[in-house]
DNA sequence: CCATAATCGAGACGGTACGTCGAGTCTTACT
DNA sequence: AGTAAGACTCGACGTACCGTCTCGATTATGG
């Protein structure tokens, strides 16, 4: 999807198929022994089984490669139906800060990103095969606290997308940066108290009206 | 502070006094031009009139050169006092946001927070050098607050530094993510909406019958 | 030959040939510009228009290097039918300080054999590849010298072998020694008083018996 | 005497009288043990108890003071009476010999010879403190030949001077050339064949006409 | 069923930076 | 002024990866 892609013609040998899959494997292996900085393509491809060649044949660099690699662990995060808002988000924190506990995640996602602030189409990557791809939980989640009720259904669609990407900056933000800049765990207790700022801070902050309807004595009059 | 001490013998040269702030700017200089992964030690040592053994003998290596470098950056961040704690915050945010988006914190933040996740002294450095010693905003802040009225005095002083904590990893963890991630710019108005849900999470977190008793009505008189 | 070897299967490129012998012409420029101790791989490698690398691939260090590129310039060496015993010998050692005179002779070949006294493996390769090829030389001319009568036929082999290692340490020995370290020219008057001290000693050791029969007034009846 | 030498003002802290000394041994100990190429003079002042400065006052480099070093090994060879010319002759060349089976003369003769090839005062130092010094050694000999009437007394003083300088090439390059380059032992039985060819050459270039006046049968008794 | 053509493993290639080491100089405080 | 200590500039070391290339050997499709 995001790789050099072969040429449309149709004569000569394939490309393998299996090779994909054992390099990204590969890679992942050598993010968990070794970290990003001392990962080395020949190294992938050698615990790949597969000439240095055929690595550069598909991906463009070591950052490219390490971003697929990094990509497909987060598509294993679901939003789980708990019965609240906030019990949803409490799951759905707890899933990325376990797969943050994984250290092929810890190796690369942070180096890809601080690659990127130098290299418009990495981020262009990242932004797409990670932050946009899963903002389809934030989309799943207010739906379902929409279908409770809890949130009201949005009229202004800018101001919907915004608060999208507030909120996955916010939780995103928060839990990387809990895990790998604090080194602190983001175990049960921490969510609690992160999931409940924000739970209250978003439902003042969504609609004063649909909230004093059930809250009359919000603090936010502004 | 961080680096390699000299042996405290008296005996012998001194170290030029000089030296280490002229690495500590062809440090910076380096990362805008070139970026962290580009920057090569031998540059740095050349851009700062001084041979590479000098630089090797003050800092283990180029992680912990960075480290001090962009340490440096965050010193200049001030709590202003606009009147009220939404202000402050809001100040605050946009001065980190500014700095952030200076290119030679971008490509060092984030690239030793990576190489951090695989060595430990690494991260303690950063720890010590960064982020505790920029938790001085929260407590500045805080202690203005409740200064003010806008916040009770805390009674239990371990809940209240796990709140320090969780609010450093919130606003760094937003702002940074907003900025480098998702790339956008951390503006007024997104700064707006943040401090927003995040002043009224933290206020009905902190102690919501306090709030309602002194202040039924809006928290913001400006 | 003597140099680090390609292992011997056969798949991937294959070394460059004209790579070796521009390598070695480089070296002897090097070594008649810079000298010995001067002279730099990474420079040597840059006029061959070489990688670095390239050259450690193919030899172990300086030192095998220069002997490669040194020993060459012995295989032009030749003994000329000159009528006499006395004169070939002459007309050889001429040419051995004619190639003593050259600057990438006179810095190579002593700094090899100084560091050859703290290195086995490279005295052999010395030995090897300049002292027993050359060798040749002796066994040529008194071959020739027989041919002549001038020498009888050699009846014992060891006896043979060592008379041979004696010549050679003497020829050359002195040669190397007058042109090198007294630094006086081994010009035609010196090779002429050498080669008579020689050539009687040698006559006079090889077969007093034979040598009183064509000689009859040999001042040694031993 | 071949040193860096105070300036002739007298005021201020004499130099030290045992750390020359003390340099010297240093340097021939390193000598023994690393070998010249990795002979630092860092290490030696270390050896030497000695800071480098005082060092770099007093010698020049690397080559001068290894010239220093082993100059004063050969100045222990003695010509022993051992009443024939021959034997007189065997004896100071396994003398000779003994010296360059040491190790400190083996590693240091060789490289500064080989130094010397680019560097006219160093080879004026070496010919002085070591060649010319020693030949001393081949006028000794002489003159104790002629006292016994081995050796007519010389009448033309050039080539007197000239003879020396052959018999001093010979003896010193072919010793060198057997114990360094063929690296074979120069041992009794390789001394008496080369002393027996040298004689004879020698006595018959010398005076051919006295030699046979005087010792009309064998030169040598052995 | 053979020719074409892209792929594959292997490994040499020209580069660039690494982190270390030694040379020789300079700057301290002390003698 | 000499000395021990040690920081300084400079330049080479030998190694490691990078990303490219050149091999011979496969392995598909299209003529």
């Amino acid at each position: 999807m995001h790789r050099r892609t072969p040429p449309p013609g149709r004569a000569g040998r394939p490309r393998s198929a299996t090779a994909d899959a054992a390099i990204l494997a590969a890679t992942r292996a050598a993010l968990v022994e070794l970290g990003w900085s001392k990962l080395t393509l020949g190294d992938v491809a050698m615990r790949a089984g597969v000439a240095k060649t055929t690595l550069y044949r598909r991906w463009a660099g070591k950052n490219e490669l390490v971003v697929d690699a990094v990509a497909e662990l987060f598509d294993e995060l679901r939003v789980p139906d708990r019965g609240s808002l906030a019990a949803d988000i409490e799951g759905v924190v707890l899933q990325f800060a376990a797969i943050l506990a994984r250290p092929e995640a810890r190796s690369g996602l942070m180096a890809v990103v601080a690659e990127s602030t130098r290299d418009e189409p990495l981020r262009e990557r990242i932004r797409a095969s990670i932050v946009e791809r899963q903002k389809r939980l934030v989309l799943e989640g207010r739906a379902r606290a929409q279908a409770r009720g809890e949130l009201p259904p949005e009229s202004d669609p800018g101001e919907a997308a915004r608060t999208v990407d507030l909120i996955f900056d916010v939780v995103a933000g928060a839990v990387v940066h809990r895990t790998l800049v604090s080194a602190e765990p983001a175990d049960e207790q921490w969510v609690r108290s992160f999931t409940r700022v924000l739970v209250t801070g978003l439902t003042s902050l969504a609609a004063p009206s649909f909230e004093s309807r059930t809250r009359p004595d919000s603090p936010s009059g502004a």
